[in-house]
DNA sequence: AAAACGGAGTACTTTACCTCA
DNA sequence: CTTGAGGTAAAGTACTCCGTT
């Protein structure tokens, strides 16, 4: 179906780093190319209809030099709109174009319209619904990652209450071990709770952090839970070693 | 400094065409 | 072979932002 080759064509990696371009499009333009877009690999459309391939073909014969943006509306007779469907080589192009750099300048509208053979406005449509499919894509890819941020921290929440019901039912059963106990040290140290582990006079249990309710408060009222194993620079989430 | 204006961009929509069941 | 649903890309429209006058 043509929706994975458009996949394939538009499928974003996290990597910075630009595919090698070719050299008709970079000597088209001297403006330093702009990288904050992902990079996109081109990957030939496999599923394009024979007959659509063939019209293009057709077209692209057809039209020699850059058009202006008032001829062709790209209407029949009746007035309906017909579709233009950019051949692959143009396609090509206009991505390389799109590598080098999102957006372009009037004359690097001019100076594509007229290689493509299309219409100005042709170009910088074009330009625009790239721009918007690259957002819709990042899109996606920003939602799959917080996604998975979300699947952690429930999975980690749901740990650390495993935890406090252990800690708790321990207490009840034996207090004497649980105040002698070492502490458990999957976790590190909030940078918030410093202030509180630091102090040298705190008990076993202050150091532990865990109070008969399984939690300290600081005394502001804030529920905390307790360090264990403290690393100031790190965030409550991170795992020690 | 504020208003008017134009150019360029984005968001959203419409339309034509394609693929597939 | 035909048809309808669903998807995609090209193009249209409305709006915002920003620089200039």
């Amino acid at each position: 179906m043509m929706e994975r080759a458009e996949d394939l064509r538009l499928s974003l990696s996290l990597s910075s780093s630009l595919a090698p371009r070719t050299h008709h499009v970079a000597m088209l333009f001297h403006a330093p190319a702009e990288q904050r877009f992902l990079e996109m690999p081109l990957v030939p459309s496999a599923k394009r209809s024979e007959v659509v391939v063939a019209a293009d073909e057709d077209r692209a014969g057809l039209r020699g030099g850059a058009g202006s943006d008032e001829e062709d509306g790209g209407c029949g007779i009746d007035g309906s709109r017909k579709k233009l469907r950019l051949s692959k080589d143009q396609s090509a192009v206009l991505e390389d174009s799109f590598r080098e750099h999102p957006t372009l300048n009037p004359r690097q509208k001019a100076a594509l319209a007229q290689q493509l053979g299309l219409r100005p406005r042709q170009v910088e449509v074009w330009f625009q619904n790239r721009r918007a499919r690259t957002k819709l894509k990042q899109t996606e890819v920003d939602c799959e990652f917080l996604k998975r941020c979300c699947e952690t921290l429930t999975e980690e929440n749901r740990r650390l209450q495993k935890e406090v019901q252990e800690l708790r039912a321990l207490k009840l059963v034996s207090p004497h071990l649980y105040m002698n106990m070492s502490p458990p040290t999957t976790l590190t140290m909030c940078p918030s709770c410093v202030r509180v582990s630091n102090n040298s006079n705190s008990t076993a249990a202050d150091r532990r952090g865990v109070t008969a309710g399984g939690a300290a408060e600081d005394g502001t009222g804030v529920v905390c839970h307790r360090p264990i194993a403290v690393r100031p620079q790190q965030s409550c989430v991170t795992r020690a070693s």
